[in-house]
DNA sequence: GTGAAAGCGCTAACAT
DNA sequence: ATGTTAGCGCTTTCAC
């Protein structure tokens, strides 16, 4: 590969003015010997070495990415969005995956400063992060889609009392007052936050809550099965259940049918999280999307802040997700939202 | 961080010693000597400066990985099998998503170039490779799920012809004479791998194909629906469908019971790639899975063998994949495999 | 078995 | 506006 000395020698210039016009400086050099230099640079090909320049200035344009669950229906989303700004701004990032059981951060994070990154990104990271910033060595960070309780103002994170409300506020709409909830697992940070919103805006809205009507579940179909049972037979029948992912939601819908009963007509049911099951169920399950490529972007160009002014604000990002209306909650405008008539539509 | 003339200074010893000790050197050092210089490394938490070795070394322990779509169902499980076997071994991965459509290879294998990667990962990459060594600058590459015509020995792709007649014969094993085709897009290598294989495995076993049971798709459910359509309307009724994909065996699924036929009483169908709609659907679908995580770490071995000795042979790896019996062939091992029973059989 | 020193390609301080 | 040069941390050749 081509090396700044021999394209100094081809444009008959030193080292140190094609360095000043090839790494960008903004060292003033004449606009006939800056040219002249980037027309040689561009005949022999020439690509800097990262490595030597690295080791010159401890900035190497690379980013660490580490998350939890590669194959989560979340995370390549996330690391997409985060791509596209980090590589546009001339970062490549070294991504890796931790499964939580097996996470010993120090080891990973201590190779990629021996990589010299110059900063790094936690996708879905469960891990507890006290003395975080020595051991990244004061780099800058930020994390995303954050599913632990600490909180941490570098975060960018779901606005998940938003969401949560506004399915709860959707059905309320609708004329539901007895809306039931089952919630997900407890050791995650999002479900008492998505809980929390279901009864505030209950109460906000002055409807009492059974406490029969509300269950927990681990986000799993199964238990979302076992949640819906346990509500159906509460003292007083509930018209709606919201569940707290997906999964649940589609479990409790295989109950309610098993019950005898239909959704949306005698029960209404709304998830959250736009999983795939949602949009392939029958009847389809409104449900609330999350802007993960978004997130992702914001996040990263967070992080070229950082990168460009030494210091920045901080504060926990929240970001909103829409409403996705289909049929299970007896919307109007959901009741033709189901994927065999949306193909016969397309099909003629 | 750490440098080797502390680690040296602290030892008592000369940066050559350290160097010959951290760096996995087999140049003779003394157990007394080695022992310190250990000692002393663990105790300031030494970690090397990759880019001054990658300077000196030529050699930087980064991989790029180039995909096509990081979303994709595939992407991901593959990946985390390449840096499975990739990380073990002390490599860092550059992954980066490029869209087809502006697909402009040579900036990134150039700028990954300048990051002096040691070798190159393709993963279900489509572009033309022609003169591809050159571009890479001579290093070693490999190419996982090729998703294009272009036969390349460095490739590890699924083995398309056994699979496609892996779910042909279990049709011919259930009985099954009259057995139709719905292909996928032409444009895919796998398009006519898998259609070519439907066809010698039926003439194979001495059964003639009339040509209204062969429909061409274009992997949508939608297609999949008007195809089944089209087969449905042929002269001798066929017995069983097999789809090229999931997507096109839930789209004829659709077709045929709403033709007022039941599946698989009146017709057997069989998907591939055990997309979760396969599992979610009712009936189950009977598919073939890929071994993509397998996939991955095999091309990641490849690689690894091509960095350790200089030349090695190429040639094709086929990796076969493996018959997920369930409820749309009609076999009776595949009977009781729907969501909704095993939910139940596993709540009590 | 150990140490001294050259040099990888680049940037930046300093000189002109 | 341009050139000269030191030195980033490491590996490796050569000398002892």
């Amino acid at each position: 590969m081509a090396t700044l000395k021999e394209v100094a020698h081809i444009a008959g210039v030193s080292i140190a003015t094609v360095s000043r016009v090839l790494s960008n400086s903004d060292y003033p050099v004449s606009p006939q010997t800056r040219e002249a230099i980037l027309k040689v640079a561009e005949d022999v090909g020439y690509s800097p070495n990262r490595a030597a320049r690295s080791l010159r200035t401890e900035r190497s344009s690379l980013i660490g990415v580490i998350l939890d669950n590669f194959s989560s229906q979340w995370a390549p989303i996330i690391i997409r969005g985060i791509q596209d700004v980090l590589h546009n701004s001339g970062y490549f990032t070294l991504v890796v995956n931790i499964p939580w059981e097996k996470y010993s951060q120090t080891d990973v994070v201590q190779d990629m400063l021996g990589h010299s990154v110059d900063a790094f990104v936690f996708v879905e990271t469960w891990h507890p992060v006290s003395e975080r910033r020595e051991m990244l060595n004061n780099r800058p960070y930020v994390i995303v889609h954050r599913l632990f309780h600490q909180s941490d103002p570098h975060s960018i994170i779901p606005d998940e009392a938003h969401n949560s409300a506004l399915v709860v506020k959707h059905l309320l709409k609708l004329g539901h007052k007895k809306i039931a909830y089952i919630a997900g697992d407890s050791d995650y940070f999002s479900s008492s936050q998505r809980l929390d919103a279901y009864l505030y805006t209950m109460r906000a809205a002055g409807f009492a809550i059974q406490a029969d009507w509300i269950a927990r579940g681990d986000w799993s179909i199964r238990s979302g099965y076992a949640c819906a049972q346990r509500i159906l037979a509460a003292d007083i029948m509930p018209s709606a259940i919201v569940a707290a992912n997906d999964g649940l939601a589609y479990g409790a819908l295989l109950a309610v049918i098993d019950a005898g009963l239909s959704v949306p007509a005698d029960i209404a049911i709304v998830g959250y999280d736009n999983n795939d099951i949602s949009s392939m169920s029958n009847p389809t399950i409104t449900t609330v999307t999350l802007p993960l490529f978004l997130m992702g972007q914001v996040a990263a160009e967070n992080l070229l802040r950082q990168l460009q002014t030494d210091d920045c604000e901080f504060a926990e990002q929240l970001i909103p997700g829409q409403l996705i209306v289909r049929q299970s909650c007896g919307a109007p405008e959901g009741k033709d939202v189901y994927a065999r008539d949306y193909l016969r539509a397309t099909m003629e």
